[in-house]
DNA sequence: TTATTTGCAAACGGTTTGCCGATTA
DNA sequence: TAATCGGCAAACCGTTTGCAAATAA
């Protein structure tokens, strides 16, 4: 298991002090807040001020879309509007209507379709999204 | 077969000249372009323009979003920065990465999972999206 | 030292909106 | 006629960028 700051040395990305406190908030991401964590970019950089409130939130675009293309995060555009983001782990995500609420999921056997459609389309699946929409069952 | 003229009265949206002209566009959109037809705003106004061209890019910006919410279009933010419309029959997408070119595709196995997946999670299936994106393979 | 990076504020690009005359039902 | 719509231009909002000072390697 390789931290933001190893990944970011394999790359040759240059190590700053406001890129390792985002790193370091990025990674306590998901333990502070739970799997439902997606943070847009306000919030990370409202987050990143807590620990140094000198770092501006144009950094925190740059830094974001650095890592992005590093492979180190992934870019959501649930709805559109605000991009969030969230470290690169490969799941899906179920999402309630109602509360907004996002679920993660991972389904071995949706996967395998997903190669094989591709395949048969005569397509080398590099990437997929799957979303999906729904409101809780009340028992 | 309803056509979109039809589907506003059902839901009471008011008909004028430029909404009239919009769904003619939209409705033509595959026949004359292709299934691979995924039009913007700024693409849709255009031709729009060909066939009236007082209507003005907000008018297209209205008609579209009103559409939407009526369930006759759905939106796509592929990439983000603009969003691209389509006449709503339920389909997914494979995105060639090299070219951009959207080929569409159906999978009933795929969906019988999804809704599968949403129940386990106590959820009941509203919509879905999947995107799969891929590289030709050559032969 | 030298190429990169940062903070700031201004620019950008897609989208929305206030106003008011025009149009639909 | 009354409610809604459309055109125009200005506003909006998330994101990007040019510049000069600061910093990593």
């Amino acid at each position: 298991m390789n931290t933001i700051e190893e990944k970011c040395q394999q790359k040759g990305v240059r190590l700053t002090d406001q890129r390792k406190t985002i790193a370091k908030i990025l990674s306590e991401s998901k333990e502070v807040y739970g799997s439902k964590d997606h943070p847009d970019v306000d919030e990370l950089h409202k987050r990143v001020s807590a620990l140094d409130d000198k770092i501006s939130i144009a950094t925190v675009y740059r830094t974001v879309k650095l890592f992005e293309e590093a492979g180190i995060l992934i870019k959501h555009d649930f709805k559109a509007g605000k991009a969030r983001y969230e470290i690169n782990d490969d799941h899906n995500h179920l999402i309630d209507i109602n509360s907004g609420e996002i679920i993660e999921f991972v389904d071995k056997d949706i996967e395998k379709l997903q190669n094989e459609v591709a395949k048969k389309l005569g397509y080398k699946l590099v990437d997929h999204k799957l979303e999906l929409y729904g409101s809780k069952i009340k028992k």
